[in-house]
RNA sequence: GCCGGAGUGGCGGAAUUGGCAUACGCGAGGGAUUUAAAAUCCCUUGACCGGUAGGUCAUGCGGGUUCGAGUCCCGCCUCCGGCACCA
């Protein structure tokens, strides 16, 4: 009998499971559907960088194929497909340095990274594969966000509509439109007092370009002018990410400006509500939820509105703290606020512009990263404070933003930290309102929590949440303020100044202002071009030119509605489009007359429950801005009608962090791998033999410490590759790859493989009848690992293994059928092996169908069971019972035993705890 | 600063959730086989005292609850991840 011959084995079953199509999952009304419960299990898909796979992509992807194959040996239908999120900056940047064609490099990217994909034998339905960059599936993301573009939130049954139907709406009245331009949506209310104040005006008494903006305002994807990181030399917005604290950006060390550029923006604010209530409702880690929360970030509290002294103009501010309103010392506007022209006085209007000017083109991170140092200027103006018409002036500061609550705060010193550091800066009064419980000297000052009301006229003497009710009640009363609700979640800026992402199916139209292009105008191709950068420019105020500006014959196209010359949007849309709705085109991925069947989705993703793909596994880097997204442009599709459930992903898992060890010497620098050796057990470096730091970091390439996936299938193969990952750890903790331990896992499936199959040196260990010391432990194997897989333990799955083959070679034997047996439980972990050995073992077809063996109740329990016995607490002996025992009979055995007789000598039993099946301590004096 | 997670042998980790701490694997040491090596197999391996009996101490540190704590409570320390003047 040869070896375990790794290569040879796993290229045949690779090619098996193609030629075969093995993992082609049909849909319902597919000729070779069959009817089963249905399991999604979806990855992340990848964005193929040139680099290829690193370890981290397959540690998820080999536990979602452990739960693929898994499931089809216990009976379900399995969507498990895979795909490339391929739009994205550096495909651009390539053709920027190199001319190649974005689609191009992409291609050839996504052809590697597929091959390594493939090489770990992974159960895919590779018919189902997409990529964001295919035309056919971009089509439908254009399509999506024309769903978004020509909807509006209906802010009484806080869902998506079509905007013809708030057009109806408008054109019968029901709907009003307000001074401010405002839609009037509860009229109801109103007609009580519009006979007097005639507060409204009626659709038809708006002109053409009014009724425009008032639909444009309402869309989920609007335009919006919105303070970005403007670099003219890169001609591109950048992320925060990419501005250096010193306000430059990271490629090219250019000068970055804040401006305010026109922008798509998706209305997600909307859905904030919705976003927040439903995460109740599905199967996702805890610490991930709970970042989803504090990242839509609500909070309760009230807008009061401060006159301004001297004028008819009032200051409204939010707070969350209503019940400190009487220790509000001074008022502050954030530096953007439109106010703060009209608050300046004549005197300090030179020093506030140049501090706006400062605050103003400082990027966010710097304005964040100054520290505690609070900055600001005194307006010269003062509003007058509702409760006890105290004069408090007002400031301009940055540390208040104009993107959250009103722009404005009324500063309460005495219990904000902020405030109390501003205060303290700039020599302002700090009172006490509020007295924290417990003993009555205790510190108040920049006292934050909840406590008792005073100095506080009516509120005295209240507890903090009763004066924060009675606060409302009063200012509603006054007609001062009202209790408001405030999100720290803020629109998505959702287009970006690139050409390596989809184009936005949008014209501007001179007569028709901003409108959607047809569904069968779709797709909208991005145009061919050869020279890729954006326009750089030295003038900070040159007007942003994104690159499919240059295509002129392309801009300019007939208005879909009144026929005139138009022009085409020219940003494209974020990475994240195509990611937000992937998982449904996989069910239908060649679907020309919609995005998805919705009989299909209705069977993979269930019909009225929360959730939709049953498990989800990826990082946890994703766990707001995709997560979120994708959940925001699901409940969008659901609004309107598009998909039946609430929630795209019912159960989500995090998969851990692979990170590396790397090796520093006495000056902390990191040596590569290649110039490291393990002598007697230590690292050192070959060539100056210094004994080397090991510590834990991420994989880098500057750092040397990258392991790369192809040289280790090359040395172990891919079973191997897929159970060490498995078995370095619980799935969801990051943990360091150790390539030193990888023979270990290696080792174990070469023993599997001599078991069953044996080699030159040792026969195999199979016997034609079972054996009756091998039956039991193959019971418990079954239930073991069935069980660790359905809660994702695969470390110890592997383990238990282990120790099954381990006690096989110390018995000598294995029936024929037991191995079988075995190897159906290997199989999800080490296909290529396992299908080798299933052949051997004489049978013609693949297993990946086979059930998964099961299990004996009876083969679990032992009939008689050892009890560790303590004296006192401590650890004396071991006693072995009937597993029926009763408590009597176990006592009398464990004072029979002569180590435990030992420590009791002398001493009195006082009292005895019994814990069946595991222990008896005996408490003696 | 805030939020979240984690600290167990030389290393990765296990521990039925309050019940025999250190499963499984790596590494290390010793032995068998071999001309030799690789591979394979066997033994030892938390620390300390002692002899392989036996004992003492060990799950980041200090307290506590309990017959019993890696697990629960209180107070610290360290590391990792995320967010950050959010009123």
């Amino acid at each position: 009998m040869a070896g375990y011959d790794f290569t040879k084995i796993e290229a045949k079953w690779q090619a098996h499971w193609q030629d075969n199509q093995t993992f082609r999952q049909p849909n319902p009304g597919d000729a070779d559907f069959v009817e089963r419960d249905p399991y999604y299990v979806l990855d992340m898909f990848p964005y193929p960088s040139g680099a290829g796979l690193h370890v981290g992509h397959p540690e998820g992807y080999t536990a979602t194929d452990i739960i693929s194959r898994y499931k089809r040996m216990t009976g379900f239908n399995v969507m498990h497909p895979m795909g490339y999120d391929a739009f994205g900056l550096p495909a651009e940047q390539y053709a920027v340095t190199h001319g190649v064609h974005p689609r191009e490099t992409t291609e050839k990217n996504i052809a590697n990274i597929e091959r390594q994909i493939k090489m770990f034998g992974f159960s895919y339905d590779w018919s189902r594969r997409i990529s964001t960059t295919d035309v056919e599936y971009y089509r439908w993301t254009q399509w999506i966000f024309l769903q978004l573009f020509n909807s509006y939130f209906d802010p009484a049954e806080l869902k998506a509509k079509p905007i013809s139907h708030l057009v109806h709406e408008l054109e019968n009245e029901n709907y009003l439109i307000g001074m401010g331009g405002e839609i009037v949506f509860d009229t109801y209310g109103l007609e009580a007092i519009a006979e007097e104040v005639p507060l409204t005006r009626k659709w038809y008494e708006l002109s053409g370009e009014e009724q425009h903006e008032i639909l444009d305002t309402h869309r989920l994807a609007y335009r919006a002018e919105v303070p970005v990181n403007w670099c003219p030399q890169l001609g591109t917005v950048l992320a925060n990410e990419e501005v250096t604290n010193e306000g430059r950006s990271e490629r090219g060390n250019f000068p970055v400006y804040r401006r305010a550029l026109k922008q798509w923006m998706l209305r997600i604010t909307a859905y904030a509500e919705r976003l927040l209530d439903d995460i109740e409702d599905v199967d996702w880690p805890e610490p991930i939820k709970l970042m989803q929360r504090n990242w839509i970030g609500k909070s309760t509290g009230a807008e009061v509105e401060f006159a301004i002294d001297g004028t008819d103009e009032s200051l409204l501010v939010y707070t969350t703290r209503p019940d400190t309103l009487f220790g509000a010392t001074y008022m502050v506007v954030a530096p953007e606020h439109p106010l703060v022209d009209t608050l300046t006085t004549a005197e300090q209007k030179s020093a506030m512009d140049t501090y706006i000017a400062a605050a103003v083109n400082k990027s966010d991170l710097e304005r964040q990263t100054e520290g505690k140092d609070k900055t600001g200027v005194f307006t010269g103006c003062y509003a007058i404070n509702p409760v006890n018409n105290e004069k408090t002036p007002i400031w301009v500061a940055d540390y208040v933003m104009m993107g959250y609550g009103t722009g404005a705060i009324m500063a309460v010193p005495g219990h904000d930290t902020r405030d109390f550091e501003f205060a303290t800066a700039f020599d302002l009064p700090i009172l006490q309102v509020v007295q924290p419980d417990g003993d009555g000297d205790g510190d108040w000052q920049g006292f934050v929590g909840n406590g008792t009301s005073v100095n506080s006229g009516f509120l005295d003497g209240m507890t903090t949440p009763d004066a924060k009710a009675k606060m409302i009640d009063w200012l509603e009363d006054q007609s001062l303020g009202h209790g408001a609700t405030n999100y720290k979640l803020r629109d998505w800026l959702f287009s970006r100044q690139r050409y390596w992402g989809e184009p936005f199916p949008i014209v501007h139209c001179d007569e028709c202002g901003t409108v959607g292009l047809n569904d069968d105008q779709l797709p909208l191709e991005l145009p061919p071009m050869d020279d890729f950068s954006p326009a750089s420019s030295d003038d900070p105020d040159s007007p942003p030119r994104p690159p499919l500006g240059k295509m002129t014959d392309w801009i300019t196209t007939p208005c879909p509605l009144c026929g005139k010359d138009s022009r085409r949007e020219l940003n494209t849309m974020p990475q994240w489009a195509g990611s937000c709705w992937y998982f449904l085109r996989y069910l239908d991925p060649k679907n020309t007359e919609s995005f998805c069947d919705a009989k299909i989705a209705d069977y993979w993703l269930g019909e009225g429950k929360s959730g939709g793909v049953d498990l989800y596994v990826g990082g946890a880097e994703h766990a707001v801005l995709h997560l979120l997204y994708s959940r925001f442009w699901h409940k969008v599709l659901f609004d309107l009608g598009h998909v039946n459930t609430v929630e795209p992903f019912y159960k989500l898992y995090n998969q851990g962090m692979i990170t590396s060890f790397t090796y520093r010497d006495s000056r902390g620098i990191a040596i590569p791998y290649t110039h490291c050796e393990s002598r007697d057990g230590k690292m050192v470096h070959t060539e100056t033999g210094e004994v080397l730091v090991e510590s834990v970091e991420k994989m880098s390439k500057g750092l040397g410490n990258v392991v790369n996936p192809d040289e280790i299938i090359g040395e172990f193969g891919a079973d191997t590759f897929r159970l060490y990952e498995m078995f370095m750890g619980p799935l969801n903790a990051s943990k360091p790859w150790n390539t030193r331990d990888v023979p270990g896992v290696f080792r174990f499936l070469q023993r599997a493989w001599r078991m069953v199959a044996g080699d030159e040196n040792s026969p195999a260990l199979l016997t034609e009848a079972d054996q009756d010391d091998v039956e039991k432990l193959l019971h418990r194997l079954a239930a073991k690992v069935g069980d660790d897989i359905e809660q994702m333990k695969f470390n110890t799955a592997i383990a238990a293994m282990m120790e099954f083959v381990n006690a096989v070679f110390k018995n000598g034997a294995i029936g024929q059928s037991q191995a079988e047996r075995f190897v159906l439980i290997l199989a999800p972990f080490a296909p290529h092996l396992a299908e080798e050995l299933w052949s051997i073992l004489g049978h013609g077809e693949s297993m990946a169908y086979e059930p998964f063996p099961s299990f004996d109740e009876a083969m679990l329990t032992d009939d008689t069971v050892e009890l560790a016995v303590q004296v006192c607490g401590k650890m004396r002996g071991k006693v072995s019972v009937a597993a029926d025992a009763d408590e009597a009979t176990i006592l009398a055995a464990v004072q029979a035993d002569a180590k435990v007789a030992a420590h009791l000598e002398g001493k009195a039993i006082v009292k005895t705890i019994v814990v069946p099946g595991r222990l008896v301590n005996l408490i003696a004096k």
